[in-house]
DNA sequence: GTGGTCTAGACCACA
DNA sequence: GTGGTCTAGACCACG
């Protein structure tokens, strides 16, 4: 899987390590219990410090996306944390309002906004049907 | 139009700013043409520093979504066009890409995720169908 | 409010800042609301570097025990996450479980446990009786 | 006796071993003067490294519950006398005062701490009334 | 002036 | 060899 990051970005180096991963789980490019590079193998890779690498890992550890094992490093976890049926959180929620109304604005039409949700579902390994 | 902003928010508080008056437009709140209070005035309405407002609204004007005139203040653009064959921003396609990741990984069904976006885009003023 | 760290412990110093601030607030050392020292003063007062205050800061946030303002610093969170009926949770649980057999091994009867845990209580200033 | 060890745990191992053949003694699930596995057997099935149930053993060596004779292996202490005027130790005190802030944060009652405690000491095989 | 981020390099506990 | 912690010093966004 390959991660690239933009330096000029304004989005934290970190976040945007997350960010990747998290699309990579989600599209199938990282297996639950697959193992991750080691902080200083991707560190080195990306040209970026340790603990850089360190506080994206512990982000997402903490998030649940990762299970960081004492004697072989991070892991994928298992998916499903069983959201009973799946009630959106709220944070979710309101970032949608704010993305719907933008795209609403820039005249996109309902419609439309439904086939690119649809064709980015798609792209995702992890589906629930 | 009531704003409302979390001084303990992640979110600083000009981007708040910038993201309730979105809202505001979309759903209505603000009609096109409607002037906008001074920086002055909503900055003392809302407790916060002139520059923080100020930073907003030069925000929002460089988006498009607001018009500045030196003698009137600020008020709110006409809406854009219908865009029926629409290429959707490049950055709130990424945006969703990662919205949508998430949510997959928190168990969310694709058709949730579509019931949801319909009721948050019913809730828009400015529709495009 | 007083401050120690031990050096030496095999405690973090980042954890042992967290336990001593929460102790400060369980006590009422530091009043709700109230505005704790910028990152900078406290690492310079207690020897330390800026990120290890940094770090504890941004726990005891994620946790809830504090806010952090962007414009005064952090501050002491309000009261009472108003646990309907205040069930412990699971961590809290297995550790006193530990403890109380670490104790009742050591020849401590459960009434000596108790009236250790009364004395304790008592210390603290916000009480839910 | 069942032991069960996390590996995705903030806990070592060694401590997690600790700990629950602590609770093992406690519950009355070892008994005193009982024989404990040797190094490897444990090891072997567990699954872990012989250093770390190694490591565990001359912890719990070194703080009394367990005695160890080269030519048997490990065995479980016996018991330590009632302390009827007992003082805490100060490590104990310590870690408790940490708890009950946090529990008193969260919201829990002075009372609910105690029935909790009642409830737990009960479940203890070695008691001392 | 505030917290947030990042670096380069170091040491330590764990396994 | 792994992640976790810590340091000293730097730059930046926010307000």
């Amino acid at each position: 899987m390959l991660i690239s990051l933009k330096l000029e970005s304004e989005v934290p180096l970190y976040e945007q390590l997350r960010n990747e991963i998290i699309l990579g789980i989600a599209k199938g490019l990282l297996q639950p219990e697959e193992k991750l590079p080691t902080v200083r193998q991707l560190a080195d890779e990306l040209g970026i410090n340790n603990m850089t690498v360190n506080k994206a890992y512990a982000l997402l550890k903490q998030e649940g996306y990762l299970v960081i094992d004492r004697r072989h490093g991070a892991k994928v976890s298992l998916p499903f944390k069983k959201q009973t049926s799946a009630a959106p959180s709220e944070q979710l929620e309101q970032k949608l309002e704010l993305m719907v109304a933008e795209a609403a604005l820039q005249g996109l039409t309902a419609d439309s906004f439904h086939k690119l949700c649809s064709a980015i579902y798609n792209k995702m390994h992890i589906l629930h049907n």
